[in-house]
RNA sequence: GGCGGCGUGGCCAAGUGGUCUAAGGCGAAGGUCUGCAAAACCUUUAUUCGUCGGUUCGAAUCCGACCGCCGCCUCCA
């Protein structure tokens, strides 16, 4: 039974989709005005595992990613860099998706932009405005949040309070300082569209309202997002919703902490990060996942080179493994012996810390349990059969792979290997096995020594010579 | 000022009332295997969970106080 930390109620609650076996699952993604940095791949990641998750226990998710195509930083942006706004979005739109990619974020069901549901968004303002929640001035449109009673409902917060915080701009034309726009009339040389309040832009809240409820329904499972989208972004996105529709707009809230420098938040506002095309070129994107994954999903993380570099050790654990298991299923005989072991269990622990609010650290730790386990039972026998093999693998790939993400990337390793190659080294192997045999060790190890240089690591077995290629 | 979170070994990080003398990863030390390697495996590395009190038969886990750190309340994943 699967159950996790609900924002909206303050504690874990039981997974009851509305229309089981289906899913549908929102999560805020970028503006796209510039590269998205690190700590919004840790959103991205675990968003994605969470999905994945819910894949493996057979639910059928629709998983839907805004993309953010108009917005004031996209306008500055374009003006900075001489550039129209279409340009700078499409531009960062093709930076996001490649990351995405290079992270192995498996595609989103549906990725809609800002700009293609103008409509949809106008027609909720309308909505917003007929029914008394929303207030024109000048042709800017503001949600008037005391007429929401709820106000407050997802971040805990009650609107007086928050007034006398005095940090909230203060703004002439709205009715009280928390007010948000729903329509920004244009300013000269900006970007607009028409609406029934003059020429503008949407306001940045409304977008979620209208994809969310377009794409998913008007009321629709999960919704997650950072940790500091709770306030104001998604509180005001359930008022707009909930005030439009009357029906409640997401059932459950997940949001992701923050990933820190130095105990502080990563943000391009402190300008304290760094983009995830960096950090990529140091580190692989299963390393990256791996540390990402060893912490819990709703706490923060403190982002360093030091620890990166750890997770990468901590994944050569897994390639290791893998890298056996691929040499064995190339040459393991149907003779063997099939060692006992007990896959299931291994499994059913898996998806028991999974089921209990995604504590993914557990679930690598039942990982690296069962390698260790795998790697000792591989090593008390000398003659291994290649179900046993395939049987690691189906587990591995089911597990580690296709959930986590954390292990080596099989398409990648299939484009290196080539037959020829494969038979070529076998044929070194063969004679160094033949120098050995013969105590020849100068020519063993020059072998060795050579196979090294051009890249190809060798290790000596019980079950004989496996070879792998460095990556 | 309001709201929320956190403080566990050298580092990272799970665990939130008994199975905890506390998982897993990294690091360190020793060992097994090997012709030597590599990998792997084994052992050791927190009788202790910020501090001080309290509740309880029993607390890292609940309560209180204190110390320290961070986030949201303004665009932000």
């Amino acid at each position: 039974m699967l159950s996790f930390y609900n924002t909206l109620t303050k504690k874990n609650e039981e997974f009851k989709p509305i229309n089981s076996p289906n899913v549908s699952m929102y999560i805020c993604g970028p503006t796209v005005y510039d590269y998205f940095h690190v700590g919004n791949a840790r959103t991205f990641v675990l968003a994605d595992v969470i999905r994945k998750y819910l894949e493996y226990k057979g639910y059928n998710v629709k998983f839907v990613m805004n993309v953010t195509d108009i917005d004031d930083k996209i306008i500055k942006k374009a003006n900075e860099e001489k550039n129209s706004t279409i340009d700078v979005a499409t531009k960062y739109s093709i930076a996001f998706f490649e990351d995405l990619k290079n992270l192995r974020i498996k595609e989103a069901t549906l990725y809609p932009k800002a700009t293609d549901h103008i409509e949809d968004m106008i027609n909720m303002i309308k909505t917003l405005v007929d029914k008394g929640f929303a207030y024109n001035v000048n042709g800017n449109v503001f949600f008037d949040v005391k007429r929401y009673k709820f106000y407050g409902k997802l971040s805990g917060k009650n609107i007086d309070e928050l007034e006398s915080g005095a940090r909230v701009e203060i703004n002439e034309s709205k009715l009280q300082p928390l007010d948000f726009a729903l329509w920004k009339k244009a300013k000269e040389g900006e970007p607009f569209w028409d609406s029934p309040w003059g020429k503008g832009r949407p306001g940045w809240h409304i977008e979620c309202s209208a994809m969310g409820c377009k794409h998913l329904g008007e009321t629709f499972d999960i919704h997650a997002g950072g940790n500091d989208l709770i306030f104001p972004h998604h509180e005001n996105e359930i008022a707009q919703s909930e005030a439009a529709t009357n029906k409640p707009f997401a059932n459950y809230w997940i949001h992701f902490g923050f990933l820190n420098i130095n105990k502080e938040k990563m943000s391009k506002s402190l300008g304290n990060f760094f983009t995830a095309r960096e950090i990529l070129e140091k580190f692989s994107p299963e390393a990256i996942r791996l540390f990402f994954l060893q912490a819990h999903y709703r706490g923060p993380l403190d982002f360093t080179d030091e620890l990166l570099a750890s997770a990468e050790k901590g994944l050569e654990k897994i390639k290791n493994l893998q890298d056996t298991i691929k040499n064995r299923l190339k040459k393991s005989n149907q003779k063997g012996v099939i060692p006992e072991f007990d896959f299931d269990s291994f499994e059913q622990k898996f998806n028991g810390v999974m089921d209990d609010d995604f504590n993914t650290p557990q679930a690598v730790s039942i990982i690296f349990d069962f390698i260790r386990e795998i790697n000792k039972a591989i090593a008390e026998n000398n003659s291994i059969h290649i179900d046993f093999y395939k049987k690691i693998n189906n587990f591995m790939e089911k597990i580690a792979g296709s959930v986590l993400g954390i292990t080596k990337d099989k398409s990648l390793q299939t484009e290196r290997d080539s037959l020829l190659e494969d038979k070529l080294i076998e044929i070194l192997l063969d004679i160094r096995f033949k120098a050995k045999r013969e105590k020849n060790y100068p020519l063993a190890d020059e072998i060795r020594n050579k196979l090294v240089e051009v890249g190809i690591t060798i290790k000596d077995t019980k079950d004989g010579t496996d070879y792998f290629r460095d990556n």
